[in-house]
DNA sequence: ATAAAAAATTTACGCGCGTAAAAAATATCA
DNA sequence: TGATATTTTTTACGCGCGTAAATTTTTTAT
């Protein structure tokens, strides 16, 4: 007999022969009831698959069991990539993660925020805009709901920011292309929107003043998110006025990487570190497709797995905490050195 | 007076001096109250800015105003872009998009499934795993969802199917390659996982038999979504033995293409259109990289905007036409042949 | 076997809103 | 102005489940 028309949780409770407010314990806590009324339970749901509806459970249940996901661009794969993780981890708290992209925009992540605040999610995983992100906005969204900061950090936003160390990231590109060759030029956008773009900027000059050299930038224009496009455009009229004061460039990040060197290839620069090359070229980030540029590129790559298990666990004892740590933490994660055929 | 905590809508239709019902009717459809009263409401809006508790609404509500996305692979920036489209579609017909991705999994895919079906969302939008799925599930599912499919077949499924048009993305690829220089050699993996991936293999041998060309087949191994990795391993194992029938490549999608090139430049392959090239490459799907590979690759692109507006256009018809069409309409969109420098 | 502890049941209420039906108020038009 | 149509209000019920309190049953320990 194949009953699948089991509309209520009354309705299965007589069918299992269990009271409803037990059934209702053990979707909330499977361990919360006896190990033989459990089993009465799942054989049940096997034979019937009820499931519960989502909406009167989270109606009624102070707290959901939804955590949402916020990322900037979804589609940079380095952050869909991340968000594969964060999903992961969260499923495996036996919470439902939600994903959500700004696309880049200001509105956008607000409208999500918005959206968000009203699905009341026990938490959030948030990695803003960034410089474009509306500050206030966000600052009362973290009011309301326990949230905690990925890759981008805003000061002061969010219970705990947890990404990656951007001074050991550039610290170890820099120390590797000076102690093997020329002194390397900073290469990046003169406005960038994302906060690790300004603390690698710092990051690079203080470790050039530390290995006494002389620190060269080469700032090019450019705004949004399409940095490939950007990075390509740039390159393009610096390497074509001969502009650069150094052979090695060192890249802020991976996309503008890969837009550099599709115009190095373009004006017929070789790049590499063989002999006969012109120019040496690293980056940051480990792009899911630096593995593929031409050459392959040399770059410092995030620990996806512990940033993604760092964010999900924070946020986990953040709800268990109640919602409010007493001092926001900054958890910071070391690069690692790829070492590809671009440097 | 900055009062924030209002609880319900009682407590609104109290304060705007309006029945409770009417601000339901309001929040239902705007249109459908007196314009003087839905002033009234709407300036009390911005003053207490209240928003209806979301799964009160949804557990009374026949209909939610839920539109789910599901994507088999988000880290493909092919995915994450149409996606994107979707999203802004979804959101101007007044509905919440929930994006999800299977991340090249059949299990993933099939938890997604269930758990949108808990949702009771007005609509789905589905890009299956294709040959991975699990298609009994997806029947299924699609008996209880209003459910359009989109990017990739699986025939019988859902109530339509909006994608692009494999015939014309090969024929045009084929015709102007085999015009302007050498036979094209088809280069693919040899067991696809994707129906696309099958479709263009036979537009291809349809297409030189039309032309009376020899087909040439090179089949690569591999399995998963890591497509680059799969491009470039098998790449450089048919280069290395130079086992290549024409010094003409066309790849079944811009993927693989990726990972070619890449190889071709790790050989010393010269690549493009110029006397001096020794191979010439060219693709489909014009993904959001193939502008920056090395040489940008010619490629025949999916018309997004096209597919993504046809396909939500679509299931709100669906909706509207209560969850099924008499007849399962496939809408298939042509290519566009982009010309750059790989051939 | 008996007492104490733990788990399950019964009972009952509430969450915030959709929605139906009937009554009252307002708008539209001749 | 009066009659009709439209909109709003009142009243009332239900959705499916969480949860609290008191009671009963089962388990565990002595």
């Amino acid at each position: 007999m194949d009953v699948d028309d089991i509309k209520n949780m009354d309705e299965f409770a007589s069918i299992v022969g269990i009271s409803r407010p037990t059934i209702s314990k053990y979707f909330n806590d499977a361990d919360s009831v006896r190990p033989t009324t459990r089993l009465k339970i799942e054989e049940a749901l096997k034979k019937y698959k009820y499931r519960p509806n989502i909406y009167a459970i989270n109606q009624n249940r102070k707290l959901t069991k939804n955590i949402g996901i916020i990322v900037p661009y979804l589609a940079d794969p380095f952050f869909a990539e991340i968000a594969r993780f964060l999903e992961r981890r969260v499923l495996d708290f036996g919470f439902t993660p939600s994903l959500f992209s700004a696309h880049g925009d200001t509105e956008i992540e607000k409208t999500i925020l918005d959206t968000l605040r009203s699905l009341r999610p026990a938490g959030v995983l948030l990695a803003p805009l960034g410089r474009a992100s509306d500050k206030r906005h966000i600052e009362e969204f973290c009011r309301d709901v326990p949230t905690i900061l990925f890759d981008s950090n805003i000061e002061g936003m969010g219970e705990a920011f947890i990404g990656s160390d951007n001074f050991s990231f550039v610290s170890q590109t820099v120390e590797y292309l000076s102690r093997t060759g020329s002194t390397p030029t900073f290469f990046e956008m003169s406005d960038p929107a994302n906060p690790n773009a300004n603390k690698r900027r710092n990051a690079y000059l203080a470790m050039m003043k530390q290995l006494g050299l002389e620190p060269h930038m080469v700032q090019i224009e450019g705004s949004g998110w399409e940095f490939e496009e950007i990075g390509h455009a740039g390159a393009l009229k610096i390497l074509k006025q001969d502009a650069l004061p150094t052979d090695t460039i060192l890249c802020s990040n991976d996309r503008l990487a890969i837009g550099l060197l599709s115009a190095c290839y373009e004006l017929g620069i070789r790049v590499g570190r063989e002999k006969d090359s012109e120019l040496r070229v690293a980056s940051h980030d480990d792009h899911p497709y630096s593995k593929f540029t031409c050459p392959s590129l040399t770059t410092a790559a995030h620990d996806y797995e512990s940033v993604a298990s760092q964010s999900v666990d924070t946020l986990f004892k953040l709800i268990e905490a109640g919602g409010r740590f007493n001092i926001r933490e900054e958890k910071l994660f070391a690069a690692r050195l790829i070492m590809r055929d671009s440097a």
